[in-house]
DNA sequence: TAAAAATACTCCATAGGTATTTTAT
DNA sequence: ATAAAATACCTATGGAGTATTTTTA
């Protein structure tokens, strides 16, 4: 009969490649592993691990049952999150990633609000580009990722949070300047500045532009929006600010000009995600809530 | 700690309703199963169950732990199947679901062959129409499911087996007789007999007809593929009968006249089924294999 | 021959059984 | 009052520890 406690071991085994180091991770002896997942063999009648000079290496059979097993202890944990929710929500440790074109200017207001109304909450946060926040929320090294939909897969659940539109920053002596808005085709005609490769709100400024011809880009790619907003102010460029950022960025020193898009374009969503298998949803939703709230009064 | 023995106790539980019962199901007793539940409760610090004189009724956390539980417990016994196929693949009780309009035109040949192939499967066949065999394949009363592609959802995987297309049945007299091939448009024409509702096959031959025009369907609707081929024969319409039940069904006593249509229609697509989460699909996708094999013969 | 895993054996935690009490209607 | 579940208590299984042997490159 399969136990937990043999698929435990075994997935430890796999990540550990030999069994003392297994045994350590799981806290026991080697000689209590070695046993347990000699009685998972024997039970499954299968030979799952091939036994080395240089330690342990998974049969083709092992690597099914530690992917298996490493899925159902997940499940099994996300059984024990959904009690602890239940039991008490917002409590214990909750790990959030971010991504840079939204944590700097969303997450000053929304820290302190989260401590507010969830003392006991314990939040980490991490930011990263949205490539690795999806592997690290798929991976279980995240519980939540806040980032600009959509995203493949259908492993993943999101609340929508709010629409994130884009606005022009140009230098302040620069002919837009001169008109409430900036019409979608006059950017073609000016050096565009855009993030490095990598970030999702790069890409965003591009369809968007490419929705009204070519692009004619800088020769600089920023590894920030606090970077990118210097070159624009230096007068390099103009470039698509995100209207989140517009408060943070724009500061009150007139070095900076910023209008609205014509025609409006939709902009970026945001949203909040989690694993479909999570055992919190309830309590990520009202997080969802909140962080829209948050938000929304930023705006005003 | 939650453990497998818990989930599975708790289950029961929801299942029978009562402890007794519950416990008889587990073949353990009744205060063995209540100190694992309670146990369980304590772990999580939740309560599941509610207690009263007419037995045990789940709480809305209960239900969520024994909704998780069960697919935790169903992935085990994958881990469990897929190492009895890597042990002696092709071996034990194997449930296969079949529709009706392939049965009786594919078992003949298949079942035969599979005995001298794999003389240790326990092949059982259960004969249902489409819907029924997918509620059986997800709730895990069949391994197996031989019916027309394609199906909805992305917990079942299939594999393709063939193509079967559709031909005209007249009786003898029929000016159908006349040319090689029937004109798919000829057919609006006729009155067109049917299989009753819930016969995917209907639905396909309805749909191959629509590409057409509308369809004159007669007032009779067979419940099987043979009594629909008998109402032919009296002369009661024509009706579209797949290629696979040409054999059995046209005889060769010359009360049935059977043309291809013009232009050939696809057809439907043949298509062998199992849970995407089931253990042993290395063994389903060599059966997938033979099937093929036994209907290619069966052609010629 | 040296590192790694398996075996031998002992101990203790825990699952399960029987008998009985408590609870709920 | 009575069926149902909980508790008390005992037993047996099995998981883990220590000491040691066997295996393998």
């Amino acid at each position: 009969m399969v136990s937990l406690r043999q698929l435990r071991y075994l997935t430890a085994l796999a990540e550990a490649g030999n069994f003392r180091r297994a045994a350590a991770a799981c806290h026991i002896t080697q000689p209590a592993l070695s046993t347990q997942v000699q009685l998972l063999e024997e039970g499954l009648g299968v030979s799952l691990v091939e036994r080395g000079r240089r330690g342990a290496v998974m049969t083709a059979a092992g690597e099914e049952v530690v992917r298996r097993g490493r899925a159902i202890l997940e499940d099994v944990e996300a059984i024990e999150d959904y009690a602890r929710g239940m039991r008490d929500p917002f409590t214990g440790p909750l790990r959030l990633g971010v991504i840079p074109t939204i944590g700097p200017y969303l997450l000053p207001d929304l820290m302190p609000d989260l401590n507010r109304r969830y003392p006991a909450l314990q939040l980490f946060m991490r930011e990263e580009q949205t490539e690795r926040l999806l592997d690290s929320l798929r991976e279980g090294r995240l519980d939540l990722a806040l980032l600009a939909l959509p995203v493949p897969g259908d492993d993943l659940e999101s609340a929508v949070l709010f629409e994130d539109r884009f606005l022009v920053a140009a230098p302040p002596g620069h002919p837009f300047a001169k008109a409430d808005t900036v019409d979608l085709g006059a950017l073609a005609d000016e050096s565009l500045l855009l993030l490095e490769d990598g970030h999702c709100l790069r890409d965003q400024a591009l369809a968007v532009c490419a929705l009204d011809g070519p692009v004619n880009e800088g020769d600089f790619r920023a590894t920030s929006l606090a970077t990118l907003v210097q070159m624009v102010a230096s007068g390099l460029g103009v470039t698509l600010l995100p209207e989140m950022a517009r408060r943070r960025e724009a500061g009150t020193d007139g070095r900076l000009t910023i209008r609205p898009l014509t025609p409006p374009e939709p902009g970026r969503q945001i949203g909040l995600l989690w694993r479909r298998t999570s055992g919190r949803k309830a309590e990520f939703r009202e997080l969802a809530g909140v962080i829209s709230e948050v938000h929304a009064a930023q705006l005003t």
